[in-house]
DNA sequence: GTCTATAACGAGATAGAC
DNA sequence: GTCTATCTCGTTATAGAC
Protein backbone atom coordinates (compact mmCIF):
# COMPACT_ATOMS: atom_id res chain seq x y z
CA UNK A 1 0.00 0.00 0.00
CA UNK A 2 2.59 2.52 1.55
CA UNK A 3 4.76 1.60 -2.10
CA UNK A 4 2.14 3.62 -4.06
CA UNK A 5 3.27 7.10 -5.50
CA UNK A 6 1.54 10.14 -5.71
CA UNK A 7 -0.02 9.62 -9.06
CA UNK A 8 -1.16 5.87 -7.73
CA UNK A 9 -2.93 7.54 -4.81
CA UNK A 10 -4.74 10.20 -7.10
CA UNK A 11 -5.80 7.41 -9.19
CA UNK A 12 -7.56 5.46 -5.98
CA UNK A 13 -8.72 8.90 -4.85
CA UNK A 14 -10.85 9.30 -8.40
CA UNK A 15 -11.70 5.43 -8.74
CA UNK A 16 -13.03 5.39 -5.17
CA UNK A 17 -14.86 8.16 -5.89
CA UNK A 18 -16.71 7.07 -8.53
CA UNK A 19 -17.22 4.06 -6.84
CA UNK A 20 -18.99 5.27 -4.31
CA UNK A 21 -21.19 7.54 -6.41
CA UNK A 22 -22.02 5.45 -9.13
CA UNK A 23 -20.21 2.55 -8.81
CA UNK A 24 -17.16 0.18 -9.76
CA UNK A 25 -18.72 -0.91 -13.27
CA UNK A 26 -19.90 3.18 -13.73
CA UNK A 27 -16.68 4.34 -14.40
CA UNK A 28 -14.39 3.79 -17.47
CA UNK A 29 -10.42 4.55 -17.74
CA UNK A 30 -11.22 7.14 -19.74
CA UNK A 31 -13.44 8.93 -17.03
CA UNK A 32 -10.45 8.28 -14.16
CA UNK A 33 -8.42 10.27 -17.35
CA UNK A 34 -10.18 13.25 -17.42
CA UNK A 35 -9.98 13.59 -13.46
CA UNK A 36 -6.21 12.62 -12.35
CA UNK A 37 -4.86 14.32 -15.57
CA UNK A 38 -2.54 11.29 -16.89
CA UNK A 39 -3.77 9.07 -19.55
CA UNK A 40 -5.48 5.82 -19.69
CA UNK A 41 -2.37 4.31 -20.78
CA UNK A 42 -0.69 5.78 -17.79
CA UNK A 43 -3.30 4.29 -15.72
CA UNK A 44 -3.00 1.03 -16.80
CA UNK A 45 0.52 0.91 -16.15
CA UNK A 46 0.19 1.20 -12.61
CA UNK A 47 -3.10 -0.79 -12.45
CA UNK A 48 -2.92 -3.30 -15.86
CA UNK A 49 -6.49 -4.46 -15.04
CA UNK A 50 -9.45 -3.14 -13.76
CA UNK A 51 -9.46 -6.36 -11.34
CA UNK A 52 -6.19 -4.83 -10.05
CA UNK A 53 -7.48 -1.24 -9.00
CA UNK A 54 -10.33 -3.05 -7.44
CA UNK A 55 -7.69 -5.28 -5.31
CA UNK A 56 -5.95 -1.98 -4.63
CA UNK A 57 -9.13 0.23 -3.85
CA UNK A 58 -10.63 -1.77 -1.41
CA UNK A 59 -7.09 -2.92 0.55
CA UNK A 60 -6.41 0.73 1.33
CA UNK A 61 -10.18 1.19 2.25
CA UNK A 62 -9.64 -1.09 4.48
CA UNK A 63 -7.12 0.04 6.01
CA UNK A 64 -7.70 3.40 5.94
CA UNK A 65 -11.59 2.53 7.52
CA UNK A 66 -9.47 0.27 9.97
CA UNK A 67 -6.91 3.33 11.14
CA UNK A 68 -10.39 5.49 11.61
CA UNK A 69 -12.06 3.27 13.80
CA UNK A 70 -8.82 2.19 16.25
CA UNK A 71 -8.44 6.71 16.59
CA UNK A 72 -12.20 6.33 17.65
CA UNK A 73 -11.75 3.57 20.09
CA UNK A 74 -8.82 5.75 21.34
CA UNK A 75 -10.75 9.26 21.33
CA UNK A 76 -13.51 8.64 22.71
CA UNK A 77 -14.56 6.95 26.41
CA UNK A 78 -18.39 5.98 25.99
CA UNK A 79 -19.51 2.72 24.04
CA UNK A 80 -22.35 4.99 22.58
CA UNK A 81 -19.95 7.41 21.86
CA UNK A 82 -17.76 5.13 19.55
CA UNK A 83 -20.79 3.61 18.06
CA UNK A 84 -22.11 7.18 17.13
CA UNK A 85 -19.20 8.09 15.57
CA UNK A 86 -19.04 4.70 13.44
CA UNK A 87 -22.50 6.45 12.40
CA UNK A 88 -20.74 9.62 11.45
CA UNK A 89 -18.51 7.42 9.03
CA UNK A 90 -21.70 6.41 6.65
CA UNK A 91 -23.47 9.80 7.30
CA UNK A 92 -20.36 11.89 5.77
CA UNK A 93 -20.07 10.28 2.61
CA UNK A 94 -24.35 10.89 2.22
CA UNK A 95 -23.73 14.54 2.71
CA UNK A 96 -22.04 14.87 -0.84
CA UNK A 97 -24.14 11.60 -2.41
CA UNK A 98 -21.43 8.93 -1.63
CA UNK A 99 -22.04 5.86 -0.67
CA UNK A 100 -20.32 2.90 1.52
CA UNK A 101 -17.73 1.74 -1.04
CA UNK A 102 -17.65 -2.22 0.28
CA UNK A 103 -21.69 -1.58 -0.33
CA UNK A 104 -21.15 -0.71 -3.57
CA UNK A 105 -18.43 -3.60 -4.60
CA UNK A 106 -21.06 -6.01 -2.65
CA UNK A 107 -23.92 -4.71 -5.71
CA UNK A 108 -20.78 -5.36 -8.12
CA UNK A 109 -19.67 -8.60 -6.40
CA UNK A 110 -20.77 -10.62 -9.66
CA UNK A 111 -18.26 -8.98 -12.27
CA UNK A 112 -15.50 -8.95 -9.78
CA UNK A 113 -12.82 -11.32 -9.18
CA UNK A 114 -13.22 -13.91 -5.74
CA UNK A 115 -10.29 -12.07 -4.26
CA UNK A 116 -12.11 -8.87 -3.80
CA UNK A 117 -15.44 -10.24 -2.68
CA UNK A 118 -14.10 -12.18 0.07
CA UNK A 119 -12.08 -8.76 0.76
CA UNK A 120 -15.78 -6.95 1.18
CA UNK A 121 -16.61 -9.94 3.14
CA UNK A 122 -14.22 -9.89 5.39
CA UNK A 123 -14.55 -5.71 5.70
CA UNK A 124 -18.05 -6.67 6.49
CA UNK A 125 -16.91 -8.88 9.57
CA UNK A 126 -14.29 -6.08 11.07
CA UNK A 127 -16.86 -3.70 11.30
CA UNK A 128 -19.55 -6.39 13.20
CA UNK A 129 -16.26 -7.08 15.29
CA UNK A 130 -15.55 -3.55 16.16
CA UNK A 131 -18.91 -3.35 16.81
CA UNK A 132 -19.15 -6.20 18.93
CA UNK A 133 -16.26 -4.97 21.04
CA UNK A 134 -17.96 -2.19 21.98
CA UNK A 135 -21.01 -3.65 23.30
CA UNK A 136 -19.27 -5.19 24.95
CA UNK A 137 -17.41 -2.90 27.17
CA UNK A 138 -20.79 -0.97 27.24
CA UNK A 139 -22.34 -3.83 28.75
CA UNK A 140 -19.19 -4.57 31.24
CA UNK A 141 -19.61 -0.97 32.36
CA UNK A 142 -22.75 -0.96 33.32
CA UNK A 143 -23.47 1.94 30.46
CA UNK A 144 -26.06 -0.57 28.72
CA UNK A 145 -28.38 -2.83 29.42
CA UNK A 146 -26.84 -6.26 30.60
CA UNK A 147 -29.88 -8.05 28.53
CA UNK A 148 -28.57 -7.06 25.40
CA UNK A 149 -27.99 -9.57 22.65
CA UNK A 150 -24.54 -8.57 21.92
CA UNK A 151 -23.88 -11.03 18.59
CA UNK A 152 -27.52 -9.78 17.09
CA UNK A 153 -27.42 -6.29 18.22
CA UNK A 154 -23.83 -5.86 16.27
CA UNK A 155 -25.46 -7.55 13.17
CA UNK A 156 -27.81 -5.14 13.43
CA UNK A 157 -26.69 -2.13 13.85
CA UNK A 158 -24.09 -3.03 10.45
CA UNK A 159 -27.03 -3.67 9.05
CA UNK A 160 -29.10 -0.77 9.57
CA UNK A 161 -25.99 1.73 8.69
CA UNK A 162 -26.08 -0.29 5.29
CA UNK A 163 -29.30 -0.07 4.42
CA UNK A 164 -30.28 3.35 5.64
CA UNK A 165 -27.85 4.23 3.82
CA UNK A 166 -29.04 2.84 0.56
CA UNK A 167 -31.84 4.28 1.38
CA UNK A 168 -31.27 7.73 2.67
CA UNK A 169 -29.26 8.20 -0.82
CA UNK A 170 -32.02 7.48 -2.90
CA UNK A 171 -34.14 9.74 -1.09
CA UNK A 172 -31.28 12.26 -1.46
CA UNK A 173 -31.95 12.84 2.53
CA UNK A 174 -28.76 11.78 5.05
CA UNK A 175 -31.16 12.87 7.65
CA UNK A 176 -33.04 9.87 7.61
CA UNK A 177 -29.80 7.83 7.98
CA UNK A 178 -29.22 10.27 11.12
CA UNK A 179 -32.58 8.92 12.45
CA UNK A 180 -32.34 5.52 12.36
CA UNK A 181 -28.85 5.95 14.09
CA UNK A 182 -30.19 7.62 16.71
CA UNK A 183 -33.62 5.81 17.54
CA UNK A 184 -31.27 2.14 17.68
CA UNK A 185 -28.63 3.94 20.15
CA UNK A 186 -31.11 5.48 22.15
CA UNK A 187 -32.57 1.54 22.53
CA UNK A 188 -29.16 0.17 23.87
CA UNK A 189 -29.17 1.15 27.19
CA UNK B 1 -48.70 -3.44 -17.92
CA UNK B 2 -51.49 -6.05 -18.77
CA UNK B 3 -50.97 -5.32 -22.32
CA UNK B 4 -47.94 -6.93 -22.58
CA UNK B 5 -47.54 -10.22 -24.80
CA UNK B 6 -45.73 -13.78 -23.15
CA UNK B 7 -42.39 -12.65 -24.95
CA UNK B 8 -42.25 -9.73 -23.37
CA UNK B 9 -43.11 -10.82 -19.66
CA UNK B 10 -40.57 -13.49 -20.63
CA UNK B 11 -37.82 -10.74 -21.64
CA UNK B 12 -38.73 -9.15 -18.35
CA UNK B 13 -38.02 -12.01 -16.33
CA UNK B 14 -35.32 -12.86 -17.54
CA UNK B 15 -34.22 -8.94 -16.81
CA UNK B 16 -35.35 -8.89 -13.71
CA UNK B 17 -33.53 -12.34 -12.61
CA UNK B 18 -30.35 -11.21 -13.72
CA UNK B 19 -30.71 -7.25 -12.23
CA UNK B 20 -31.46 -9.47 -8.95
CA UNK B 21 -28.13 -11.41 -9.40
CA UNK B 22 -25.68 -8.58 -11.24
CA UNK B 23 -27.22 -5.71 -11.19
CA UNK B 24 -29.12 -3.61 -14.43
CA UNK B 25 -25.82 -2.88 -15.78
CA UNK B 26 -24.35 -5.83 -15.35
CA UNK B 27 -26.36 -8.09 -18.31
CA UNK B 28 -26.73 -6.71 -21.78
CA UNK B 29 -29.70 -8.06 -24.47
CA UNK B 30 -27.23 -10.23 -25.77
CA UNK B 31 -27.75 -12.35 -22.36
CA UNK B 32 -31.44 -11.79 -22.65
CA UNK B 33 -31.48 -13.86 -25.95
CA UNK B 34 -29.72 -16.77 -24.41
CA UNK B 35 -31.94 -16.59 -22.19
CA UNK B 36 -35.45 -16.22 -23.64
CA UNK B 37 -34.69 -17.73 -27.46
CA UNK B 38 -34.99 -14.23 -29.18
CA UNK B 39 -32.91 -11.90 -31.19
CA UNK B 40 -31.52 -9.01 -29.06
CA UNK B 41 -33.73 -7.06 -32.36
CA UNK B 42 -36.62 -8.44 -31.47
CA UNK B 43 -36.20 -7.30 -27.55
CA UNK B 44 -35.83 -4.07 -28.61
CA UNK B 45 -38.82 -4.33 -30.84
CA UNK B 46 -40.87 -4.67 -27.30
CA UNK B 47 -38.31 -2.07 -25.42
CA UNK B 48 -36.67 -0.28 -27.48
CA UNK B 49 -34.17 1.25 -25.21
CA UNK B 50 -32.48 -0.28 -21.98
CA UNK B 51 -34.24 2.52 -19.98
CA UNK B 52 -37.27 1.81 -21.55
CA UNK B 53 -36.90 -1.92 -20.04
CA UNK B 54 -36.01 -0.70 -17.04
CA UNK B 55 -38.92 1.58 -16.68
CA UNK B 56 -40.94 -1.43 -16.94
CA UNK B 57 -39.19 -3.66 -15.10
CA UNK B 58 -39.61 -1.53 -12.16
CA UNK B 59 -43.61 -1.41 -12.71
CA UNK B 60 -44.15 -4.75 -13.04
CA UNK B 61 -42.15 -5.33 -9.91
CA UNK B 62 -44.16 -2.46 -7.96
CA UNK B 63 -46.83 -4.06 -9.07
CA UNK B 64 -46.74 -7.80 -8.45
CA UNK B 65 -44.91 -6.65 -4.54
CA UNK B 66 -48.08 -4.25 -3.72
CA UNK B 67 -50.14 -7.59 -4.67
CA UNK B 68 -48.36 -9.67 -2.92
CA UNK B 69 -48.73 -6.91 0.19
CA UNK B 70 -52.26 -6.95 -0.30
CA UNK B 71 -52.27 -10.54 0.14
CA UNK B 72 -50.23 -10.69 3.55
CA UNK B 73 -52.61 -7.79 4.99
CA UNK B 74 -55.91 -10.29 4.34
CA UNK B 75 -54.37 -13.83 5.07
CA UNK B 76 -52.60 -12.76 7.94
CA UNK B 77 -54.49 -12.11 11.59
CA UNK B 78 -51.69 -10.67 13.57
CA UNK B 79 -49.29 -7.35 12.94
CA UNK B 80 -45.91 -9.73 13.61
CA UNK B 81 -46.88 -12.43 11.13
CA UNK B 82 -47.74 -10.15 8.71
CA UNK B 83 -43.99 -8.62 9.25
CA UNK B 84 -42.62 -11.75 9.29
CA UNK B 85 -44.18 -12.57 5.95
CA UNK B 86 -42.74 -9.48 4.99
CA UNK B 87 -39.45 -10.44 5.74
CA UNK B 88 -39.48 -13.63 4.11
CA UNK B 89 -40.44 -11.41 0.81
CA UNK B 90 -36.39 -10.74 1.66
CA UNK B 91 -35.23 -13.95 2.88
CA UNK B 92 -36.84 -16.13 -0.23
CA UNK B 93 -35.09 -14.33 -3.42
CA UNK B 94 -31.53 -14.34 -1.00
CA UNK B 95 -31.80 -18.37 -1.39
CA UNK B 96 -30.68 -18.31 -5.14
CA UNK B 97 -28.31 -15.45 -4.62
CA UNK B 98 -31.05 -12.97 -5.58
CA UNK B 99 -31.02 -9.50 -3.80
CA UNK B 100 -34.29 -6.82 -3.67
CA UNK B 101 -34.67 -5.17 -7.41
CA UNK B 102 -34.97 -2.32 -6.26
CA UNK B 103 -31.61 -2.48 -3.55
CA UNK B 104 -29.82 -2.95 -7.32
CA UNK B 105 -31.24 -0.24 -8.89
CA UNK B 106 -30.72 1.98 -5.95
CA UNK B 107 -27.22 1.00 -6.73
CA UNK B 108 -27.27 1.62 -10.33
CA UNK B 109 -28.84 4.94 -10.44
CA UNK B 110 -26.59 7.20 -11.46
CA UNK B 111 -26.84 5.16 -14.96
CA UNK B 112 -30.57 5.55 -14.75
CA UNK B 113 -33.15 8.14 -15.87
CA UNK B 114 -34.92 10.22 -13.24
CA UNK B 115 -38.27 8.97 -14.09
CA UNK B 116 -36.82 5.54 -12.91
CA UNK B 117 -35.15 6.45 -9.71
CA UNK B 118 -38.31 7.88 -8.70
CA UNK B 119 -40.07 4.99 -9.09
CA UNK B 120 -37.63 3.07 -7.02
CA UNK B 121 -38.17 6.24 -4.29
CA UNK B 122 -41.50 5.17 -3.96
CA UNK B 123 -41.11 1.64 -3.57
CA UNK B 124 -39.04 2.23 -0.18
CA UNK B 125 -41.83 4.49 0.64
CA UNK B 126 -44.52 2.12 -0.05
CA UNK B 127 -43.39 -0.71 1.82
CA UNK B 128 -42.60 1.64 5.20
CA UNK B 129 -45.89 3.06 4.90
CA UNK B 130 -46.86 -0.82 4.92
CA UNK B 131 -45.06 -1.94 7.46
CA UNK B 132 -46.53 1.29 9.79
CA UNK B 133 -49.64 0.45 9.10
CA UNK B 134 -48.75 -3.14 10.45
CA UNK B 135 -47.73 -1.64 13.28
CA UNK B 136 -49.93 0.51 13.70
CA UNK B 137 -52.83 -1.97 13.92
CA UNK B 138 -50.39 -4.23 16.34
CA UNK B 139 -50.29 -0.87 18.88
CA UNK B 140 -54.29 -0.78 18.56
CA UNK B 141 -54.69 -4.48 19.19
CA UNK B 142 -52.27 -4.01 22.13
CA UNK B 143 -50.33 -7.10 20.43
CA UNK B 144 -47.39 -4.55 20.35
CA UNK B 145 -45.98 -2.25 22.92
CA UNK B 146 -47.60 0.76 23.32
CA UNK B 147 -44.45 2.96 23.91
CA UNK B 148 -43.06 1.82 19.99
CA UNK B 149 -42.14 4.73 17.95
CA UNK B 150 -43.71 3.56 14.74
CA UNK B 151 -42.21 5.69 12.61
CA UNK B 152 -38.83 5.30 13.14
CA UNK B 153 -39.43 1.78 13.55
CA UNK B 154 -40.82 1.20 10.53
CA UNK B 155 -38.09 2.82 8.63
CA UNK B 156 -35.86 0.34 10.74
CA UNK B 157 -36.97 -2.42 9.81
CA UNK B 158 -36.94 -2.16 6.05
CA UNK B 159 -33.52 -0.60 6.63
CA UNK B 160 -32.64 -3.78 8.10
CA UNK B 161 -34.08 -5.64 5.54
CA UNK B 162 -32.35 -3.58 2.74
CA UNK B 163 -28.90 -4.07 4.79
CA UNK B 164 -29.44 -6.67 6.27
CA UNK B 165 -29.63 -8.28 2.52
CA UNK B 166 -26.87 -7.18 1.14
CA UNK B 167 -24.51 -8.34 3.90
CA UNK B 168 -26.50 -11.67 3.70
CA UNK B 169 -25.68 -12.24 0.10
CA UNK B 170 -21.83 -11.31 0.14
CA UNK B 171 -21.67 -13.48 2.84
CA UNK B 172 -23.65 -16.33 1.08
CA UNK B 173 -25.92 -16.88 3.99
CA UNK B 174 -29.76 -16.22 4.07
CA UNK B 175 -29.74 -17.53 7.65
CA UNK B 176 -27.81 -13.70 8.91
CA UNK B 177 -31.07 -12.24 7.18
CA UNK B 178 -33.32 -14.16 8.86
CA UNK B 179 -31.92 -14.10 11.86
CA UNK B 180 -32.03 -10.14 12.15
CA UNK B 181 -35.53 -10.11 11.32
CA UNK B 182 -36.25 -12.48 14.35
CA UNK B 183 -34.16 -10.30 16.85
CA UNK B 184 -36.24 -7.45 15.36
CA UNK B 185 -39.93 -8.70 15.70
CA UNK B 186 -38.95 -9.83 18.73
CA UNK B 187 -38.16 -6.67 20.65
CA UNK B 188 -41.69 -5.38 19.16
CA UNK B 189 -43.63 -6.31 21.94
C1' DG C 1 -43.33 -10.05 -34.68
C1' DT C 2 -39.01 -12.09 -35.75
C1' DC C 3 -35.09 -12.38 -38.33
C1' DT C 4 -30.08 -11.10 -40.57
C1' DA C 5 -26.88 -7.75 -40.95
C1' DT C 6 -24.59 -3.94 -39.56
C1' DA C 7 -23.80 0.63 -37.84
C1' DA C 8 -21.85 3.49 -34.15
C1' DC C 9 -19.74 3.77 -30.13
C1' DG C 10 -17.10 3.04 -25.89
C1' DA C 11 -14.83 -0.18 -23.09
C1' DG C 12 -10.45 -2.51 -21.40
C1' DA C 13 -6.07 -3.36 -22.83
C1' DT C 14 -1.32 -3.35 -25.45
C1' DA C 15 2.84 -1.79 -28.33
C1' DG C 16 6.30 1.05 -28.76
C1' DA C 17 8.31 5.89 -29.04
C1' DC C 18 10.06 9.36 -25.95
C1' DG D 1 6.58 7.12 -16.14
C1' DT D 2 3.97 9.17 -19.67
C1' DC D 3 2.63 9.60 -24.17
C1' DT D 4 0.29 8.49 -29.11
C1' DA D 5 -1.71 5.13 -31.64
C1' DT D 6 -4.12 1.14 -32.19
C1' DC D 7 -6.45 -3.37 -31.39
C1' DT D 8 -10.18 -6.17 -30.07
C1' DC D 9 -14.27 -6.88 -28.22
C1' DG D 10 -18.95 -6.18 -26.45
C1' DT D 11 -22.59 -3.01 -26.14
C1' DT D 12 -26.85 -0.48 -27.54
C1' DA D 13 -29.38 0.44 -31.31
C1' DT D 14 -31.24 0.60 -36.27
C1' DA D 15 -32.50 -0.80 -41.23
C1' DG D 16 -34.82 -3.63 -43.90
C1' DA D 17 -36.16 -8.46 -45.55
C1' DC D 18 -39.51 -12.06 -44.44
Amino acid sequence: MLELNQTAHKILDSAERFTQLNGFNAFSYKDLQAQVGVKTSSIHYYFPTKHDLAQALIERYQASFEHTLIEIEQNRASSKEKLEALGQCYISPLKDGRFCMCGMLASDMAGLPESVNSKVNAFFEYVETWIKRCLEQGVKSQELKSTLNIEQTAAQYLALLEGGMLIARTQKDPKHLEALIKHLLAELG
